[in-house]
RNA sequence: GCGGUCGUGGCGAAGUGGUUAACGCACCGGAUUGUGGCUCCGGCAUACGUGGGUUCGAUCCCCACCGGUCGCCCCA
């Protein structure tokens, strides 16, 4: 075989499409309940934006961009997440000045990250996602949760697990930052080499590191929730408060880091437990993100919100044996016999279908047996022959494939007779 | 970027250093001059990832590469 997909990226064929359309038309429903909005934003920014809205130090930034020139020179870059777009889009269109404050919105989107493939991760991967700018209320933190655990409810899944922490404000997040530095720099030898740089670059992120996770000084590690001060504490109480409210289930982790540089406040992840689901557990990631809009050039605006991948909610569904109503059925199956038949045939199908009836019929040239095959095999409730017989007749047999009865149909009456058998005869395209 | 493992027809899956590479599913046709799901019969396909090497000869042995897959890092 000569021309494959590019290396991390996969077909969705019509089988599995059917399961994503089901997906997302439940979430799209969900979010018209919690009254969230679409908002599409382009598949490729600035390369600018996801540098000063991710992060320089960030490994999504630093190794995993699809970055390229465009004809002008521009550096363009693949969206890696959907944060960064759509509160450029936000400050780019004023929606600030909207009155309808919080915006909330949701999206759909492709994301691309060069990474090596396995389980759960693609190059190109499906996220939904939504944000919600411009109100700094927990309880906005806390319908962000609800709205990604409703979703996750209303599909199925059970094995599930929220963890919460807060990163605190900035106030907060340096004094941290500094006892984290003071702490690892007297063993700084001992840590890996990752490690060594975030000491100078990130030190939060030295906390969920894998390859030290056994080191003395983790366990005796400052914990941000030691250096939260007052104000960020009693948001985070709050948020905790409101999923109480609630009634969903959390566990507070205090080493739950987040990757990307903007995150302040509330951080959370929502992972699978499903057994046979893989090393990859994270379903969702989101978090706060105050002073996302500012460093994009625009007002001051709070904000919060989640990714959510679409191809680990899926995997987590088959995990969970979830039932998904995919099963592909049909109305109608037109059989022909017969050249003259099968000429009319085209002008038959056109018109049930603008009537408002599915309608397929054969394009192989399959004899009668083989063209009822078809129409058992495509699940058709109806087979419509026509052949020389009929046509001289001006009728159609019409045979339900469940019964096997049968009956002929004048076609002058035929259209009606097929609506009121599948529309209920009051429904008209 | 690193490591394990795998790579035979549309799919699944045997197999051998040597003239025709099993079988199953699927598909098409026939048995049933115009009617599906069962059965029987027949048909079907440019299949051994790519490039080298060893050999009289390689799908099978060796090497490299590519790709899939799983894991590490990190994340959705």
């Amino acid at each position: 075989m000569k021309l494959k997909a590019p290396r991390g990226t996969v077909d969705i064929l019509p089988e599995q499409a059917r399961k994503w359309q089901f997906v997302e038309e439940q979430i799209k429903n969900v979010c018209n309940r919690f009254h969230f909005e679409e908002i599409r934003t382009p598949l490729f920014e600035h390369t600018e934006v996801f540098q000063r809205g991710v992060g320089d130090s960030t490994d999504i930034v630093q190794k995993e961009m699809y970055t390229f020139d465009d004809r002008g020179g521009r550096s363009l870059t693949l969206r890696p997440e959907g944060t960064a777009s759509v509160v450029r889009a936000f400050v780019e269109n004023k929606l600030f000045g909207n009155p309808n404050q919080p915006v909330k919105l949701y999206y759909f989107a492709q994301m691309f990250r060069y990474e090596r493939p396995q389980k759960g991760r693609m190059r190109q991967l499906n996220q939904f996602g939504v944000e919600v700018m411009g109100s700094a209320d927990p309880a906005v933190d806390a319908e962000v949760i609800d709205l990604a655990m409703t979703i996750y409810k209303k599909l199925g899944l059970k094995s599930l697990k929220l963890v919460i922490n807060s990163l605190g404000d900035n106030e907060s997040r340096a004094s941290h930052r500094q006892a984290l530095v003071d702490h690892f720099t007297p063993v700084k030898d001992e840590l890996c080499h990752d490690c060594q740089t975030r000491l100078t670059q990130n030190p939060l992120r030295i906390l969920d590191c894998k390859t030290d996770k056994d080191h003395p000084a983790m366990k005796t590690a400052p914990s941000i929730l030691d250096y939260l001060n007052e104000a960020s504490k009693a948001y985070f109480d709050q948020v905790q408060d409101y999923l109480t409210m609630m009634d969903i289930d959390y566990v507070v982790d205090k080493n739950l880091v987040r990757g990307l540089d903007y995150y302040n406040h509330t951080a959370f992840e929502i992972m699978s437990e499903a057994e046979g689901f893989g090393a990859i557990t994270t379903l969702t990631g989101g978090g706060r993100y105050n002073g996302l809009a500012e460093e994009l050039g625009g007002p001051d605006t709070p904000g919060i919100g989640f990714g959510m991948g679409l191809e680990r909610l899926i995997m987590a569904l088959e995990a969970e044996n979830v039932e998904m109503p995919i099963d592909r059925q049909l109305d109608c199956y037109l059989v022909a016999v017969g050249e003259d038949a099968s000429k009319e045939a085209v002008r038959l199908v056109h018109e049930l279908r603008m009537n408002g009836i599915q309608i397929d019929k054969d394009y192989q040239e399959r004899k009668m047996k083989g063209q009822f095959k078809a129409a058992d095999r495509l699940n058709a409730k109806y087979v419509l022959i026509l052949g020389e017989d009929e046509l001289e007749k001006q009728v159609v047999n019409v045979k339900e494939m469940a019964t096997g009865e049968q009956a002929e149909i004048p076609i002058t009456s035929l259209m009606e007779n097929m609506q009121e058998k599948l529309l209920g005869g009051n429904e008209h395209a």
